[in-house]
DNA sequence: ATGTAAAACTAACGATTGTTAGTTAATATT
DNA sequence: AATATTAACTAACAATCGTTAGTTTTACAT
């Protein structure tokens, strides 16, 4: 293992990611996905044991670093109104540091075979942490009386989002993109 | 033309988003599709002329009436507060009467081969229309001073996703859905 | 320099893809 | 009842799919 360069494997893995980003999973084929790291579709497998295997690599690794992280943030000892920030701001790192990811993740998660059932569990406890985020906002009166699984998906459904338009706005600092999504979705966009 | 029965290229369109929404466009085979309507593939092509003329059919539909709709609205002679929460609601009526349109238009459209243009105009539109509302509100200080951008996909975001969510919470009451987006939406989920 | 292992290559496989040709059955029109 | 049209069918096509087998080149340790 080295830490410094890129595995061949992890090569392939990312660039697939960005293929699938653009085609979809199932629209990229092992000649395109060669052509583009350079090399014969056959030479693939030097690396890699099947398609199927790269979409688990891309996807299951970021899955698990959202589960993690939520896990982390609500353990934390803090107020409710930043362990909410903090869950924004987790997704705009993890999201800017690989919207093809991301994108796969959304999108062809389906096409996962053996891995399904994890990616499924890793997403079920991920929404079940933020909605006991939620309950406990709910609970202090730091969120309004609204049913929670609209909180949960209207925040959701657009932090998903994300990665569709964070590489088009590489201009906005992460900093300021973290400031600008708290103020919208915790304190939403009319004037008091 | 039979406006009250359902032409066999109409039910083929239908069944095709249903599973275009399962698999996503390029994972349906014309097999698939065909074993899904009750009828051999190669029948399939009495009714259309390509795999590809269906997902044109499928996503232009819906997007057109998404950007003629946003038109109207921004035409009403209305408070701007008013023309946000219409955009809403009609995200809402569209997306609940066509979810599986919905899916596709978000997940497939790069698949669109002569019909592309045509997509990429009218979102265009779409969302220029809706960037209009957002100056508007900003002018007349019913919107807070927050990045254009950040407010359109923050919203966008949300509402492109309700198609993930609406099939399952049918319980949830349209109206009732729309005020909880709108309240959610616009004045934020924490209490003042 | 020499030998070894990693990673590239060519060639091909069986399966599946969207689609067409040609034909038969069902439906509607005269 | 005869005819014309619509829509189903069977069979097959060329192309492309993921993948394997076998071979040659590359890179590095000795």
């Amino acid at each position: 293992m080295k830490p410094t360069t890129l595995t061949r494997k992890q090569e392939i893995c990312i660039t697939a990611a960005r293929l699938f980003k653009q085609k979809g999973y199932s629209a990229v084929t092992m000649r395109d996905l060669a052509a583009e790291v350079g090399v014969k579709a056959a030479s693939l497998y030097n690396h890699i044991t099947s398609k199927e295997e790269i979409l688990n690599e891309v996807i299951l690794n970021i899955a698990e670093s959202f589960t993690q992280g939520i896990q982390d943030i609500r353990l934390e000892d803090t107020k409710v109104a930043q362990k909410l920030e903090a869950v924004i701001a987790q997704h705009v790192h993890l999201t800017a540091d690989n919207p093809y990811g991301m994108a796969s993740l959304n999108n062809d998660w389906m096409h996962l075979g053996e891995g399904k059932e994890k990616y499924l569990s890793l997403r079920s406890t991920y929404e079940q942490h933020f909605r006991e985020i939620i309950k406990e906002g709910k609970a202090q009166n730091v969120l309004k009386d609204i049913d929670e699984e609209v909180i949960l998906f209207s925040t959701l459904g657009t932090l998903r989002n994300l990665y569709l338009w964070i590489p088009k706005k590489a201009d906005l600092q992460r900093s300021k993109l973290i400031d600008s999504l708290c103020e919208t979705l915790l304190n939403g966009v009319k004037t008091a």
